[in-house]
RNA sequence: GGUUCCUUAGCUCAGUUGGUUAGAGCAGCUGACUCUUAAUCAGCGGGUCCUCGGUUCGAGUCCGAGAGGAACCA
């Protein structure tokens, strides 16, 4: 990039280094201890036990403070998310590394070798007797007190983000564990973890406009997918009896603080099991998380607080129109009302669209936004879930929830459709939507329908927000926080260009 | 898609009614200092005020267009 007075300072740096014959590179660090592990191993020690035991570690880290004070130097070293105190004397070095300590800046890493020590406010610090230097950084940190404020760059740049804001590695280390303590929870269920395709000859499984591509060698375009629900069915059929698959899923959307078009969605299927059975796992999963990861199941959203305690309220999607909408609960059960009411809300195409879709809307509109605790909303209109199961008795809707937390989808669950010739009519009646314009409506799999016919045996089946479960969990009001690298609109100009060009070159 | 707000040094931020040479802290450079911790002290350097255009004697400031970002709304 640009060359400004910090680069050349540290670039002459790396110069003199070099001609003190020190390499600024090397590939091996020399390392016996973790920062964490000194930090935790000495916590108790006090300054006395640690004279007399004069415990000896090399340590290594990023230097992320540095306070020198004519002969003797502190800094800090950042590894991990752990911070460790160095204490380095002109007369525990030899010349040339105290040459070396003369010639460091924030950023570069360095292993100390030394005794571990308290010093006179307490700080447990590693005495150095050697030093490795590590790695020149030629370019400087963000600023040490109130860090890297700006969004744009913490999202652009996430590596200075975690070195400066300690609370985003907590962050992404808490998704960590949360991943694996749900497939830890799966597996503890009896389900089998899976992978299927991410790139689908037909898109399937959601309603939503996904990425095109195209494999060269079979000339064929292919989608990247929006949902692996599809597959994980058809893996029902061929005698898995409960699997799960953690991974991404694509949509070609727009972005907001609640979606990034590519999002990670655990998905899970159940032979034998209905829509009961998952809001039972779902309650339990939610609540395991909270109290084992969080440490309670009581935790902080914005101004208010969750409980993710067992069981979650039900509410129908109707009754919640009535509820939140405060409007007649008995005109949501005639068409002409529903419309009427989607008429007051000033809902788009109130007049074209059915009852069904509008009921959708109008929950949408009033209730959505308020459902703060966890709520299953049961009994969608069928239009909306063209593979769920009808609800016994009346065909006009699905046996279907949502659970909606904090005023979101977090998760989305079927009865599945297992009968095969409905199920083709369900498709069919979504390619009548595409041709009437509808991008997102489903396309026909009928290779998904031959695997029902094969006889697909009852099955619960659900998706799991596992973004949003993160956001919910960590209170983190954008999904670009607990996204690592989000999808943001590439720079132009400079940077933008370089790769444009050595885009068009390859 | 619409509305509002933001963009000033590497970073965090000030910047008066439009006024002459755009500031501070951290960071950087030089020097002093052998238990410091937002170290301290003395001195010094550092700017495409997001971009382009306009109004004006004069624009970081006002107007228009654009870029990027943030938030809200349907």
């Amino acid at each position: 990039m640009e060359s400004n007075q910090y680069r050349q300072a540290r670039e002459e740096k790396l110069a003199k280094l070099r001609a003190l014959g020190v390499e600024a590179y090397p590939a091996k660090a020399a390392r016996t201890h973790g920062l964490e592990q000194v930090l935790t191993t000495h916590a108790n020690a006090t300054a006395e036990d640690l004279e007399a035991s004069a415990p000896k570690v090399s340590v290594m880290g990023r230097i992320v403070s540095y306070r020198d004070q004519g002969k003797t130097a502190f800094l800090h070293l950042f590894e991990n998310g752990a911070k460790l105190q160095a204490y380095l004397r002109k007369d525990a070095l030899t010349e040339t590394q105290w040459e070396i300590v003369r010639l460091l800046d924030l950023g570069d890493f360095l292993s100390v070798t030394g005794t571990v020590m308290r010093t006179r406010t307490g700080e447990l610090t590693v005495k150095g007797e050697t030093i490795q230097f590590l790695t020149k950084a030629l370019l400087p940190l963000p600023e040490k007190w109130h860090g890297l404020q700006d969004k744009e760059l913490r999202y652009r740049q996430r590596y200075l983000d975690t070195i400066s804001n300690p609370e985003v590695l907590k962050t992404f280390r808490v998704r960590s564990k949360i991943l694996s303590a749900t497939r830890r929870f799966m597996e503890g269920r009896g389900y089998l973890e899976v992978e299927t395709p991410m790139m689908q000859p037909i898109p399937g499984g959601a309603t939503a406009r996904p990425f095109v591509t195209h494999h060269n060698a079979l000339d064929i375009p292919l989608y990247l997918r929006i949902a692996p629900e599809l597959y994980l069915k058809r893996l029902i059929v061929g005698g898995f009896d409960k699997v799960f698959e953690i991974n991404r899923n694509f949509r070609n959307e727009g972005l907001s603080v609640r979606h990034n078009p590519e999002f990670t969605m655990m998905e899970f299927y159940s032979a034998g099991e209905d829509l009961r059975d998952m809001m039972a796992i779902t309650e339990e999963l939610c609540a395991k998380l909270a109290l084992d990861i969080m440490g309670s199941t009581e935790l902080p959203w914005g101004e208010a607080m969750i409980s993710w305690k067992a069981p979650f309220r039900r509410l129908t999607l109707k009754d919640a129109i009535a509820e939140y909408g405060k409007v007649d609960r008995k005109a949501l059960e005639s068409e002409e009302g529903i419309r009427t009411l989607a008429k007051q809300a000033h809902l788009e195409d109130a007049d074209k669209k059915t009852a069904g879709v509008l009921l959708g809307d109008l929950f949408e509109h009033h209730a959505e936004k308020q459902l703060l605790q966890p709520t299953f909303i049961t009994d969608y209109p069928i239009e909306l879930s063209p593979l769920t199961k009808t609800l016994p008795g009346d065909d006009r809707f699905v046996d279907r929830f949502e659970l909606f937390v904090g005023g979101m989808e977090l998760a989305n669950a079927y009865s599945e459709l297992n009968d095969p010739i409905e199920q083709l009519g369900r498709f069919q009646a979504q390619m009548d939507e595409r041709e009437g314009g509808n991008d997102e409506a489903m396309m026909l799999d009928q290779d998904f329908v031959t695997s029902l016919e094969h006889g697909f045996p009852p099955t619960g089946g659900e998706g799991i927000g596992i973004d949003r479960l993160v956001m919910l969990l960590t209170n983190s009001a954008s999904i670009r926080d607990v996204i690592l690298f989000p999808l943001m609109r590439p720079m132009k100009g400079g940077e933008a260009r370089e790769t444009d060009e050595a885009a068009s070159e390859a």
